[in-house]
RNA sequence: GGGCGGAUAGCUCAGCCGGGAGAGCAUCGGCCUUACAAGCCGAGGGUCGCGGGUUCGAUCCCUGCUCCGCCCA
């Protein structure tokens, strides 16, 4: 059976709901619109959210789809509150991948970059971003995301570019940008610096060299041990404890560096480990980070040993010079084992560092850098922080940030690669350093300096791409131009990030926005987790557990799914067993589930923990979810035949006044939720209230009204209820599910009474708004103790296993009160326990029938000739076993005079209600359970 | 080594200020009850990681331990 038995016509709906259909008309239509750029018109409140640009060269992953769900909730419901709300998106120009996606393009046509020239590379690249760069931001939009594409930007405009320089301008100026020589990370494959972000640390398996270094005075050795015995060729001492018993004598005595001719001084330094190896370090001041502070401390020589390529250089003896690092290495080893200088080998784990694009093995290297002197901008940063104009959410990550921050090193900003903002420096014939905004200028700075023109050589190298993104919040809106959108959209609302890039985005876009704007850049960081798969682990290509947010939204079958994760891949070895488990875990692909569903599902996976396991049940429910909306909305325009109008308060019956009541609690949760960011405690209170109230239970309390004959007041009330709670509901999931709540209201709102030509600009619904649903009836609290009744008699029905078919008889007996709302509710009780007839027990109870209990009143069905007498009384002896418990507990609890004397006196009340309640239960259980073992006998 | 976080139902996770342990999925049972079988009605299932402490009372606060994860060095 196809799952679509109806095609959609005019006013009726398919029996399910199709995502494909609706999600691209309805995007194109709000696009079209305009309706997703902000109006600019004076006197409104601005609302602003900046994309984290991802980069040009990146395709959506599930990261992305998550977080785009959650800035999108944030910017529809802030648009539809009212606020003028801008959600700026854009990509970044992703320096490093970038130039590799086009130098291997070239590589294929067998040139390099250096055969085409600097500009021409450049000219390509542009060219190859106008036709490849767009993957993302199309993909974007299949997630429904209500950016505003007008204001779309890319870090390499010609605006933001210009803001880039005029801030490495005034840096240089004010001596917060310096030029030197310092250890960097070095990739001897891309030959540039690169960032701490861009390396990546992993175990891998190696070795430990223990190598011997003669000591000069003859008497005797000392051992070493290194990961990387090349390096010792760059050897400037070897460091030992100071409190080390073993090796205290030797220090200010010198070893001869074998291999070299060299001696070295045996110093002493705290920061050695004594417990690692044998206690004696290698200290290689050039070429590792630790030994560089070392070198610094105790003066030591920087020999660089290596090439830009990580060959051995002409400082390294001539024997070795020209080798790859790792030839070195052997030809070291060798060398060593021959003089009989190698003591041992020992298999060792290490991090390697390797670089996250060529994933070469990253070395700590000597070169002249740009830098930013970080702690200056530092202490405001902190400071807007610590004083609350900065707020983050989950508030504990200000703790990494402070830690950081205060711990902050210089920021190596150069790259030597072509792609990017190239560095406004220039140089004279002496060396003389130029800094400024535009190149005209700057021959005319040097002639002056010079006093006559000179020719200049700008300096060849660009800046991070975090340079750049760092400026991201203020460089987009014109800065540093005053602008309309400047003055109305900075600072932001709100950052939307994963705590993998606090350090190295959101740290800098604070130091960067106070001080170039004053004014912090953003006033909440919501902080996400990543998103791993159902085990946990992190989606990675290797790892074949990669799923494509675009998959889940239009399906995909198993053979296209394998041949996806399979293909293209760094380590083909890993293909069989990628297509093996994926085979395993998705049998028959992956069905359509449709973007609102992705999104829900997003947003309910959206608590405050660090990691977000994604597995397919839990989107699974949701699309069941947007198909029992679709449902429900399908049996409300099939009742509500025409548009309706307010109901006066006195036609409403008690179930429309409950389901108000909870409406009105929902929009008091919602609007909570959303205000703290709590977009799981959103997505729960939003289903559980259409699943759990209004379609569990207020549909089915009104049927017998919607179904009576001819037209009445009470009709009318349920009819404008009934659609009035549906439109508002759909406003309040708008944000969650933007294409189903369109397609939804569309048809609903005139029904409701309520005009507007889309969702996305009705208006939110407010704890006001809520204000005016919950209308007081007393007759409330009858019906939810109907509902209690209801629920007892199905449980009751289900234990004995009568179907819903078999209408029962239902003989009650309590209090008056009781009995009383039974009645004027027999309706209802009729219909949703599935009764044929009740009467008040007069009398003992009649033989042969199932008993249950509610508050304040028991029950009887009876059941002569087909009770089966035996499970009622397993049932009832489970019951009783149950409550005997509670009973036993609370006597407990009340039998201690300490509880008496110190709890507070609401807490003693309610656990005396209890007793209360507990033994009224028990006493009723008791009779009932005496009546069936008489009938036993 | 420093910092941060986690351990609650079979799985994934909620549980704000200490006072009767929750949801979704999964499981089990019964149902084609005319919006929905992507459904309806029910049910079972937890020593809240372990040990101390504070308290009349601890999943929650304090402390120690075990295990797991992440970041930094």
């Amino acid at each position: 059976m196809g799952i679509h038995d109806t095609p959609p016509d005019e006013g009726t709906l398919a029996k399910s709901y199709d995502p494909a259909g609706v999600e691209r008309r309805w995007y194109q239509h709000w696009e079209d619109k305009g309706w997703f750029t902000p109006t600019l018109e004076e006197g409104r409140a601005g609302y602003c959210i900046m994309i984290p640009p991802p980069n040009v060269t990146g395709s959506l992953h599930m990261g992305h789809a998550f977080q785009d769900t959650l800035m999108d909730a944030l910017t529809r419901m802030n648009r539809m509150n009212r606020k003028d709300a801008l959600w700026l998106v854009g990509t970044d120009h992703a320096g490093i991948a970038t130039q590799m996606v086009v130098e291997r393009q070239l590589a294929a046509e067998g040139k390099t970059r250096h055969d085409l020239g600097r500009q021409t590379f450049i000219d390509r690249v542009w060219n190859w971003k106008k036709s490849s760069g767009g993957t993302i931001v199309r993909q974007l939009r299949r997630m429904g995301t209500s950016c505003d594409w007008s204001r779309e930007r890319f870090t390499m405009d010609p605006a933001l570019s210009h803001g880039v320089r005029e801030v490495f301008v005034r840096l240089y100026n004010e001596g917060l940008i310096y030029r030197g020589k310092r250890l960097v990370n070095w990739d001897p494959m891309l030959h540039t610096a690169v960032s701490d972000l861009e390396v990546v640390s992993e175990e891998e398996e190696g070795f430990l060299w223990h190598l011997r270094y003669p000591l000069t005075d003859g008497s005797g050795h000392l051992v070493v041990a290194t990961t990387r015995p090349e390096t010792m060729l760059g050897d400037a001492a070897v460091a030992v404890h100071p409190e080390d018993d073993r090796y205290r004598h030797l220090v200010g005595k010198e070893v001869d560096l074998p291999l070299t001719g060299r001696r070295i001084p045996v110093i002493a330094d705290d920061h050695v480990d004594p417990a690692f190896g044998t206690g004696c370090v290698k200290i290689t001041p050039a070429h590792d980070f630790n030994d560089y502070d070392m070198g610094k401390r105790h003066g030591l020589p920087m020999i660089n040993i290596l090439d830009v390529d990580a060959s051995l250089n002409d400082q390294t003896p001539p024997d070795y010079r020209g080798l790859d690092r790792y030839v070195a290495r052997k030809q070291i080893v060798a060398d060593l084992t021959a003089l009989g200088l190698l003591d041992k080998i020992q298999p060792h784990k290490l991090m390697v560092p390797r670089g996250d694009r060529s994933k070469a093995v990253v070395e700590p290297y000597l070169t002249d850098q740009w830098f930013v002197r970080a702690a200056p901008l530092a202490e405001e940063a902190i400071r807007a922080v610590e004083d609350g104009r900065i707020r983050f959410v989950p508030e504990n990550w200000s703790k990494t940030y402070f830690e950081w921050m205060r711990n902050i090193q210089d920021w190596c900003i150069s790259r030597q690669i072509w792609w990017g903002h190239r560095i406004p420096a220039w140089y004279g014939p002496d060396g003389h350093i130029f800094v400024c905004n535009c190149e005209e200028e700057v021959y005319e700075l040097a002639a002056e300096h010079y006093g006559r023109p000179t020719k200049l050589v700008q300096d060849a190298d660009v800046l991070d791409t975090w340079f750049s993104s760092a400026l991201w919040p203020f460089s987009t809106l014109g800065w540093p131009k005053k602008t309309p959108e400047l003055a109305r959209f900075y600072p932001t609302d709100v950052l939307v990030t994963g705590f993998d890039i606090i350090f190295f985005w959101v740290a800098r876009m604070i130091m960067m926005g106070l001080k170039f704007t004053g004014e912090v850049p953003f006033r909440t960081v919501y902080i996400h987790g990543l998103v791993r798969d159902g085990e946990g682990q992190k989606m990675s290509k290797s790892k074949g557990n990669v799923l494509d947010p675009l998959d889940l939204i239009d399906g995909i079958d198993l053979e296209s799914l394998v041949k996806k994760r399979t293909s293209d891949m760094m380590q083909p070895h890993l293909a069989a067993k990628i297509e093996a488990s994926t085979r395993k875990e998705f049998p028959h692909g992956i069905p359509a589930f449709g973007t609102d569903a992705l999104r829900f599902t997003f947003a309910s996976l959206a608590t405050q923990g660090r990691d977000i396991k994604f597995d397919l049940g839990r989107i699974e429910g949701y699309r069941n979810f947007c198909n029992k909306l679709w449902n429900a909305s399908r049996f409300v325009l099939m009742n509500v035949p025409e548009p309706t109008t307010p109901t006066p308060t006195g036609d409403l019956s008690p179930a429309d006044h409950w389901i108000r009541g909870k409406l009105a609690q929902t929009m008091g949760e919602v609007n909570d939720a959303f205000a703290q960011y709590r977009f799981s405690d959103a997505a729960n209170v939003l289903y559980q209230f259409v699943w759990g109230n209004y379609c569990d239970w207020y549909l089915e309390l009104v049927k017998p009204a919607l179904y009576a004959e001819g037209d009445s007041p009470a009709k009318r009330a349920a009819r404008r209820t009934l659609v009035e709670v549906l439109e508002t509901a759909l406003r309040l999931l708008h944000p969650l599910m933007p294409f189903l709540t369109e397609e939804l209201w569309q048809k609903a709102a005139p029904l409701a009474g309520r005009g507007g030509e889309s969702i996305m600009l009705a208006p939110w619904p407010t704890v006001e708004e809520a204000g005016a649903f919950a209308g007081e009836d007393p007759r409330v609290a009858g019906l939810e103790w109907i509902m209690g009744l209801i629920s007892a008699v199905r449980t009751v029905r289900s234990e004995m296993n009568l179907p819903p078919s078999l209408k029962l008889e239902l003989v009650i007996s309590g209090e008056a009160g009781r009995l009383a709302l039974v009645e004027a509710f027999e309706t209802e009780v009729k219909a949703l326990a599935r009764i044929a007839r009740w009467r008040r027990l007069e009398g003992p109870a009649p033989a042969g029938c199932a008993a249950g209990l509610t508050e304040g009143a028991r029950f009887f069905i009876p059941l002569e000739g087909i009770i089966d007498l035996a499970a009622e009384e397993a049932r009832l002896s489970r019951e009783l076993a149950r409550v005997v418990g509670e009973v036993e507990k609370v006597e407990r609890k009340l039998g201690q005079p300490d509880f008496l004397a110190k709890a507070k006196p609401e807490a003693i009340d309610k656990e005396r209600e209890k007793q209360r309640e507990f033994g009224e239960k028990r006493h009723a259980l008791d009779e009932a359970l005496a009546r069936i073992r008489a009938l036993r006998g």
